[in-house]
RNA sequence: GCCCGGGUGGCGGAAUUGGUAUACGCACAGGACUUAAAAUCCUGGGCCAGAAAUGGAUUGAGGGUUCAAGUCCCUCCCCGGGCACCA
């Protein structure tokens, strides 16, 4: 009798599948094909952690479980290798990071090679490889071709801790995504890529992808962030203003400013509030800024160093104070009221987004609203909240008599066919009463009725509630607003007073003046929803929904508009791909010629960033200076190189042919593998590399047609990050990292892959906890002992069902990724059937379906048990659902809907005899009062008997 | 603030279309083997009451629908993640 010894049998079908090539994916194979990715590591100094254990199981056990049932699966490997620890390594230490690299692979490579993945090695890929990066800089010299790399000047992401850009994705709270520094904003000249072009693309992309976790396409939803709505025109006049004035200035600008018809152009996605629309902002950014001749040009100067000095951090602050400017000795027109109104600068106005102008409304919204009160700038309501009546109930109106009673309209409840049909309900003041609290009292008492009070600066509202949730009815009071009669969404009326009608009203009692009095001091509230338009000429009365259409139309251009922003893709650092380009005096941007690819990374001493915005590269003269491809003239190289997420950005195109040299990868090769069926990696890259990587991908197909698919990804599974025990991040300085190393060395590759499966669902998160793995250590060893003691011979009817449930739930549980359930249903499976009779052939099936789980020891037992070559070479086995029938069945038996007893009877038996064995049960008379009004019969479940 | 995901024993977690809640594992208790311990194997309870048979409660809180709710509906609380002055 030999013991399990994970040690020796691991490293031996390690050696096997090497040597027999065993995971070796062919090109040409007449099979249907699975393409099984796992996101590629950057081989950094540590090696593997246990953050990469996790994906690279499940990964593992989905391309083995599919090479099962048949398919030719891809499965490979590689390393996303350049980067900055690489070069921070090699600024401390002087070696080169190619150097560095290598060594880090070969460590990685052991520790991923010890777990047992069955990758396929021949595939391997490296992004810092001239043969690999020639083909990153080929696909951007199809961008910049294409007019989507560009370069250009502006504010980027500058961290100043890596001393490099960054792309908007790479911030994360205001803080470099590797570093966790302080961003600042930092003016400079860089490539970019035209994400923005394909922002739409991307979008109705993600429709498609219907095995993609919502959570992940939401994310890259709103990252992508489509808001539709309106550009409008404002145009600026001279205005008067007060205190002395230059005449002659005045005269020069108002030939030149009324000639030339400046405008201001603003977005908005609410053209149903322009009525509302009490003031104008652009952004300290904004180019007008530079033209506009003002009468307070230094106040405003002053304020727009102040705000584009500042850290983006304290710009977009939550509790940030708003600050602003009036530009005095100009007034822009409101295009639908005509009125004539201030123009701001403030920071709260984004320059890089939309027109970064925008025309305010105060009463409509909340940003507008604070901006206004602080400034006392006017607030005039356009929207009047309307509720959709709920339950029959409908809207009403309140009258006040002398005498301090109160009359409530509101529609009949039963009157649903007649929504003009009302009832009244009348009401009145006791004492010294308020009555406010009068008609909480009525409400309360005889319609059971919440009122909320409302107050706006130019009205107030009442909403009528009931159960604090349907609408009853509402009020509305204006203050000071012309009256108006509005038509509500059933037809119903309301009537809306000016407060000095209210107030002069014959029955408006002295009290109801002091209420009207008091609320109007009270603090207001913005509505920001739509509802019915007022002040608002020719659209009165309109729903927003209904206007917002016609009033973007009238009064400006429909335009949609998208938060990503287009992708700087130069790093001031030298460890990257370089930027295939070359600056001429004479040509100025020309592409490095695609046959004098790849532009290799040369040497260099000083690995140190610049920190002045250049690359390391810059200093190496004889790289630099090179000659025009076009005009044969001296030029210089472009010393930036890409970021870390180029070469990700196509590493699954290169898989399908790494050893192409004459493509990214044949158009053949790409047809049989694409698209990637199955992508493993988690859930940080949602808007970095999965964003990225669609748009290569969605650029090669529909502009270049060099890929056959358009999405790149069928199917995404992210999983969750594994934490240190205590549940917080494992982390090299709190010394709670947990060394895969030291697991396969004391449990094995097996046992510690399954139990990082067993510890919980694959896409949640888990805290590392070592006390479990003793389970699943016991577990293998006992099927060891189990399977090499046995003595086969006949299958026990139940071995054979419980087999083939086996066979259905890993089935079930492997296409889920709920490979937690799927390993414990091994273990239900042995506690069954470990003292039954079974057959080899049931003892191979059940190998094959812990194979893709625990690969080395079932390479072994099968071996003991007689078996050829590899279980990797057999098939996955079928299930029979015939096996898995019983002869006796188990029914509860429920009275009342509580179990009270269990009943044992044949698989056959009708609903009758399971009916009277059920009441024959002593349990269950004793609980039954009498004849059951009903009997619930669920076959094969249980029966319910109704008292 | 907005958008997702989640809340089940002492712990990790299971429960397919609404149909026996707590599978599987850890920990715990008792037993076997052993001089003893470890390892291994067997058994057990899981919250409350009870010696036991048994009964009752229970899936974050409260309400609802249903013969039947962890699962569906409403309100609220808490935790995790994403976005955040995006007009």
């Amino acid at each position: 009798m030999t013991k399990y010894d994970p040690k020796k049998i691991e490293a031996k079908w390690q050696k096997y599948w090497q040597e027999n090539k065993t995971f070796v994916s062919s090109n040409d194979s007449k099979k249907d094909k699975k393409y099984v990715l796992v996101e590629f590591p950057y081989p950094s100094g540590v090696g593997l952690h246990m953050g990469h254990v996790r994906p690279y199981t499940a990964a593992d056990v989905t391309a083995r479980y599919y090479r099962l049932k048949g398919f030719e699966v891809m499965f490979p490997m590689g390393w996303d290798a350049f980067g900055l620890p690489a070069e921070n390594y090699a600024i401390k230490t002087g070696k080169p990071p190619a150097q560095t690299t290598e060594e880090n692979i070969a460590n990685i490579k052991r520790q991923i090679t010890e777990f047992g993945y069955s990758f396929d090695w021949d595939r391997e890929i490296n992004t810092t490889d001239p043969n690999y990066y020639k083909w990153t800089q080929w696909l951007f010299l199809q961008f910049y071709k294409a007019g989507l790399a560009f370069e250009d000047t502006g504010l980027i992401n500058w961290c100043p801790k890596d001393k490099t850009g960054l792309a908007n994705e790479e911030v994360i709270n205001g803080e470099c995504e590797r570093c966790g520094a302080k961003v600042e904003k930092k003016e400079l000249k860089q490539w970019y890529l035209k994400i923005t072009e394909y922002a739409e693309k991307l979008l109705q992309g993600l429709d498609g992808l219907d095995k993609w976790p919502d959570a992940v396409k939401l994310q890259q939803q709103n990252w992508i962030g489509k808001s539709e709505g309106a550009e409008i025109e404002f145009s600026v006049i001279m205005s008067d203003s007060e205190g002395s004035r230059d005449s002659s200035l005045q005269a020069s600008r108002s030939s030149e400013y009324r000639q030339d018809d400046i405008k201001i152009k603003v977005f908005t996605t609410r053209p149903d509030t322009i009525f509302g629309a009490t003031y104008l902002v652009v952004a300290p950014e904004h180019p007008l800024l530079k033209e506009l001749k003002i009468d307070n040009q230094k106040e405003v100067g002053d304020y727009i160093e102040k705000a584009t000095d500042q850290e983006e951090q304290d710009r977009t602050r939550e509790d940030k104070e708003k600050t602003g400017v009036e530009l005095k000795g100009i007034k822009a027109v409101n295009p639908a009221s005509g009125e004539e109104i201030p123009v701001w600068v403030a920071d709260y106005v984004l320059g890089n987004y939309g027109t970064g102008a925008i025309m305010a409304v105060p009463a409509h919204d909340e940003r507008d609203f604070e901006f206004a009160t602080k400034f006392d700038l006017p607030i005039k309501p356009v929207v009047v909240p309307t509720k959709e009546p709920i339950n029959g109930y409908g809207v009403g109106a309140m009258l006040l008599t002398s005498d301090g009673k109160f009359v409530l309209q509101r529609r009949d409840q039963n009157a649903s066919k007649d929504p003009y049909k009302v009832a009244f309900f009348g009401g009145g003041v006791e004492g010294d009463e308020t009555i406010e609290n009068a008609l909480l009292r009525e409400l309360k008492e005889e319609l059971s009725l919440d009122i909320e009070f409302s107050n706006f600066k130019y009205f107030h509202s009442y909403t009528l509630k009931k159960d604090q949730k349907n609408v009853f009815g509402q009020l509305f009071v204006a203050n000071n607003i012309d009256a108006q009669k509005l038509d509500l969404n059933e037809g119903a009326k309301i009537e809306i007073l000016t407060a000095e009608e209210v107030l002069n009203h014959p029955d408006t009692t002295n009290f109801v003046k002091e209420v009207v009095a008091k609320y109007q001091t009270r603090s207001a509230e913005v509505l920001t929803e739509p509802g019915l338009l007022f002040n608002s000429g020719e659209f009165d009365g309109m729903a927003s929904e209904e206007a917002l259409p016609k009033m973007a139309e009238k009064y400006g251009q429909p335009k949609t508009t998208y938060r990503l922003r287009d992708w700087v893709f130069s790093r001031q650092r030298y460890w990257g791909e370089p930027i295939p380009i070359i600056h001429c005096d004479k040509d100025g941007i020309v592409p490095v010629p695609e046959n004098q690819l790849p532009v290799t990374l040369p040497e260099v001493e000083n690995y140190e960033p610049t920190g002045t915005g250049q690359s390391p590269l810059a200093g190496i003269d004889e790289w630099v200076n090179t000659e025009c491809s076009e005009c044969g003239g001296p030029a210089k190289r472009e010393t930036n190189t890409m970021p870390q997420w180029a070469g990700s950005s196509w590493y699954f195109l290169r898989y399908a042919d790494s050893k192409n040299d004459k493509e990214f990868a044949s158009k053949d090769s790409l047809k049989y593998w694409m698209p990637v069926d199955i992508y493993f990696g988690g859930m940080e890259h949602t808007t970095l590399h999965l964003l990225y990587s669609r748009f290569w991908n969605i650029f090669l197909h529909h502009d270049q047609g060099l890929v056959p698919v358009s999405e790149p990804y069928v199917e995404r599974v992210p999983h969750g990050i594994v934490l240190a025990s205590d549940g917080t991040k494992m982390s090299k300085s709190k010394g709670n990292v947990v060394n895969p190393d030291e697991l396969t060395e004391k449990y094995g590759a097996d046992v510690t892959r399954m139990y990082e499966l067993f510890l919980g669902p694959h896409g949640q998160m888990v805290a590392w906890n070592e006390d479990g793995i003793t389970g699943v250590s016991k577990f293998l060893a006992r099927v060891w002992t189990w399977l090499t003691e046995k003595e086969f011979g006949q299958d026990d009817s139940k071995t054979l069902s419980e087999l083939h449930r086996l066979i259905k739930d890993t089935d079930r549980d492997i296409a889920s990724y709920a490979y937690n359930t799927a390993v414990s249903g091994f273990m239900k499976f042995y506690n069954e059937v470990k003292d039954l009779e079974m057959s080899k052939d049931s003892a191979v099936s059940f190998l094959s379906l812990l194979y893709p789980f625990a690969p080395h020891i079932c390479e072994e037992l099968y071996e003991i048990l007689g078996g050829k070559g590899s279980v990797q070479d057999l098939s996955w086995p079928e299930y029979d659902a015939d096996k898995v029938v019983q002869d006796i069945i188990t029914i509860a038996v429920q009275v009342n809907g509580k179990v009270r007893d269990e009943i044992e009877v044949d698989a056959s038996a009708t609903e009758d005899e399971i009916k009277t064995q059920a009441l024959a049960s002593e349990k269950v008379q004793k609980f039954i009062a009498g004849e059951p009004k009903k009997i619930i019969y669920v076959p094969q479940k249980l029966i319910n008997f109704v008292g």
